[in-house]
Order: structure tokens, then sequence, then C-alpha cells
DNA sequence: ACAGAAATTAGAATCATTCCATTTATTTCT
DNA sequence: AGAAATAAATGGAATGATTCTAATTTCTGT
């Protein structure tokens, strides 16, 4: 149980709380390292259980102040699966996201660059988004690795 | 401010109903018929403002059951934007949403079959979805018509 | 080290949604 | 049609993720 980022990681965290003015902190930096290391899209609460090891008394409130930093900050995307607790995930390429019935798990799904604008040249004229979510339920394989 | 649906919409509720035994009461017609008749993806408590002018004793709990009903019956969509409350949708077209920062405003992005294909596409192999969700979220046209 | 600003904390508050027990409506059976 | 059986509607309480608040602690620049 490490304490500390991996090197890349902890800069790229740096640099991104210095370039918005905000402040590195020990729970900053143990949100995003719990994040990184189990990558299975963790609610609020799973990450507050796993940041407890590291920080025992560190409060929920901080769990969600530190995501919305870290999400501001480009580092952590939300994950909304129907109305269930907010997902979250540090995987910084497009992706869409696919949720098993059966296992209740979230796998990741590479959108690669010509799908993605594929899938933006559907708005019609004077539509601009910056952000686009795509989601697949359903079943998925037996084992739980993806391709 | 008409009690009845219109004959075709009336039809497919009642044969909806039907195959999947569930009955046909005053409360699932009106919630349908309002979902249907202003599209403009309304909240369950939307909803509950525009039935009450109709049926002005019916509950927040019932409406949250006609739409589980009309949901389950394929009648209707959920559409589920970030973590705010569940709109609902009577459009049965594969589309997309889009969601204007600036209005708060949802719009249908109709989903041509071959997009639609190319998306799936994205899956690997021993994943299968029935469901997929595509939204946009960003800034809408000045006028509020979608070509 | 100090002042000022920002972050953390615990707990209360919010609010969409669900649950529960009771009443009412619809269907089925005779 | 009328009675019994079943499904749906109702109001209010309960739930649970998230947000807010006010007080305390930690950073950062000077």
């Amino acid at each position: 149980m490490k304490l500390a980022l991996p090197e890349t990681e902890h800069n790229r965290l740096k640099h991104a709380l210095k370039s918005r003015n905000r402040r590195p902190t020990r729970q900053r930096s143990c949100v995003y390292g719990v994040i990184l290391e189990k990558r299975d899209h963790p609610t609020a609460d799973d990450i507050h259980l796993r940041v407890r090891e590291k920080l025992p008394s560190i409060s929920l409130a901080t769990i969600y102040n530190c995501l919305d930093t870290l999400v501001e900050c480009e580092l952590v995307k939300q994950v909304h699966l129907d109305r269930a607790p907010t997902r979250f995930c540090p995987n910084r390429n497009p992706h869409a996201h696919f949720h098993c019935r059966v296992t209740g798990q979230v796998y990741d799904v590479n959108l690669d660059d010509e799908r993605l604008s594929i899938i933006e040249k559907t708005l019609p004229d004077g539509f601009t988004a910056d952000t686009i979510e795509l989601s697949f339920i359903g079943q998925g394989p037996k084992s739980d690795t993806i391709s």
C-alpha cells in the first residue's frame, strides 16, 4: 500500500492543479491515487472506503470535493449510468462505457478517431458539443477482460 | 385541454399494456398523453404538474408508477443527463440527445441506421448491448427548432 | 513566522426516488 | 349483473446520493 503517486501522475496532478490555481493536498493526491490504482469505476463511497485505509480521518465531503476538483482538472471523468451513484474513471482518452446487467461491471470501450468523428457529424448545424457520452447496456463476456 | 388520447396512440397504449398483462387506467393514459403532447423532455415533477390539470388528485407516486410501466412497455424512454432528475421522451426511433448548457433544453437528434450500426460495431467480441445511450452536451442554436 | 486564502471536516439539509400499508378500480368468475 | 380476486393508486414515511454550512486546519506568498 503506497502513499505516494507514481512520478508521472504526481506531476500531472501538480501541474493540472497549479494551472487552475488549486492547491496540491494529501487528500487530492490520495483520491487520485486510488482512482488510478484500481480502475473499476468506483463510486464516491467506494473511493471513500479505499482512501480511508491511507487517510483514516478523511470525510466523505472531502472525497466529493476532491473528485469535483479532479473532474474540473480533466484528470477524471464522471460516468452516469441510469440512476445509480456516479462512478469515476481516470481514462483520459475518448472512450465509451459498457455496463453489464449481469455483473454490474463497467468496462471502458475504446473509441477510435474515425468513429468519434462520425458520431460528431450526427449533430445538425448550429449545435456544438464539447462533451459526448456514449454508453452501452447489455451482457458482457464471462471473463472480465476486455480485448 | 383534451382528456382523451388520439386514436392511434390510445390503441398503441392499450395493446402494449395488454401484451404485458397490465391494466389500462385513466392515470396511465393521461400520463402518456401529457408526454406525447409537449415533447420537451419533462421530469416526473413536470409531468405531475401537467397531469394534475386533468386529474387533480393524482399523486406523484402514481406518476412514477405510470412512467415505470410506460418505460417497460417501451412507449417512453428515460433520459439520464448528469445528475439531474430523469427526463422522459416518447420518441421511439433510435435517437441521441443534445443537452444545451445555456438554456438547459434537451433536443432529440436523429440517428440513422448506418451511424447506429457503426456505433454498435465499436463493441469488442463477447459484448452484446440491448441499449445504447448517446448524448451530447454543449451549445445549441439560438432558435429552438432542430432541423 | 504571519496574514490571508483555500481546503477539510462533521453534520445538517436537500431532493429525486422508492417503499409501505391502505383504499380504490379493474378484471374474472359464476 | 354481482362477488371475489387481483392489480393499481394513494399519501406519507423512508432512503440515499449529493450538497451545503459553519467552524477548524492547512497552504502559500511575503
